[in-house]
DNA sequence: ACCAGTACGGACTAATTAGTCAGGTACTCA
DNA sequence: TGAGTACCTGACTAATTAGTCCGTACTGGT
């Protein structure tokens, strides 16, 4: 098994939140999902500069794994993958969102730059591209 | 510079909180220091099972620096060093609580081991080794 | 004299995590 | 026939993070 994986023994609660939350995207992939309601995989790698492939898809699988991320895969030509929040997911942001606003307060407090994800700019051409067939097929691996 | 430190850009309040937290034992230390109010190096060692001392400084050092522990010297000998939460670590552990929260719900849900971190053997050995004598001094390194 | 305890600092190594790059599938369009 | 698209997989390397071990300076107890 290449991907990471502790769950567990923890010391509290914050240790195994801080788990699942560990690793340099998966707090912006729970944002662009939160925000988006679900994406598709070159969507969520547009929505997140400067990421691997690579470290994208291994962190939507171990995201998967814990629950957090809903995998829709859409048996067509080509193929086309969803990914949506979960339940646990929708709650884990939920927790997340007062830590959020510390860190802004934080970024006000030290002066820090803040790269900015546009979000308003590939809302338009994404509601564009979904107009091809979809009928989902729960399809393993 | 040998530790870390990112301090930004960040892509949003999320990524700023969690750079902070970053680090395998950041969020207990935070943890003993807002129960026990303040403590010294050796006793947060001792709370912290597996702590290695070289991992324990450089994260009071990071932490220091971020501005979310205070670290007060007093010159006397042995040396006593007592670290405590500034405003900015207590109102940290504050928005912490609710992902607390999701993560003891996490463990209860996987069934994962908890490690217990005992608290209340070790608080009536702390009391009594306080009668030596204080009077801070702020001085550095 | 010698060991334990206090609070570190630094060199070196191990482990973990992330990144690059070359494919691979399965089908469509020109 | 070849290119293009979308979604990956795996080998290899780089970067980051953590751990081990040893040293400092000083004192109190045996």
């Amino acid at each position: 098994m290449a991907t990471s994986a502790r769950r567990g023994p923890y010391f509290c609660g914050i240790d195994a939140a801080m788990d699942v939350v560990a690793g340099k995207w998966k707090s912006l992939i729970l944002w662009e999902l939160q925000h988006h309601g679900t994406r598709r995989f070159a969507e969520l790698r547009r929505g997140l500069p400067g990421v691997s492939e690579k470290m994208l898809i291994q962190h939507l699988r171990e995201m998967e794994e814990d629950g957090l991320v809903h995998r829709e895969v859409y048996r067509q030509v080509p193929p086309k993958v969803e990914y949506s929040l979960t339940e646990h997911g929708i709650s884990l942001n939920a927790a997340l969102v007062l830590l959020g606003e510390w860190g802004t307060e934080r970024i006000r407090r030290i002066g820090a730059e803040k790269v900015s994800v546009s979000i308003s700019a590939d809302v338009a051409s994404d509601v564009a591209a979904d107009v091809a067939a979809d009928v989902p097929t729960a399809v393993g691996r």
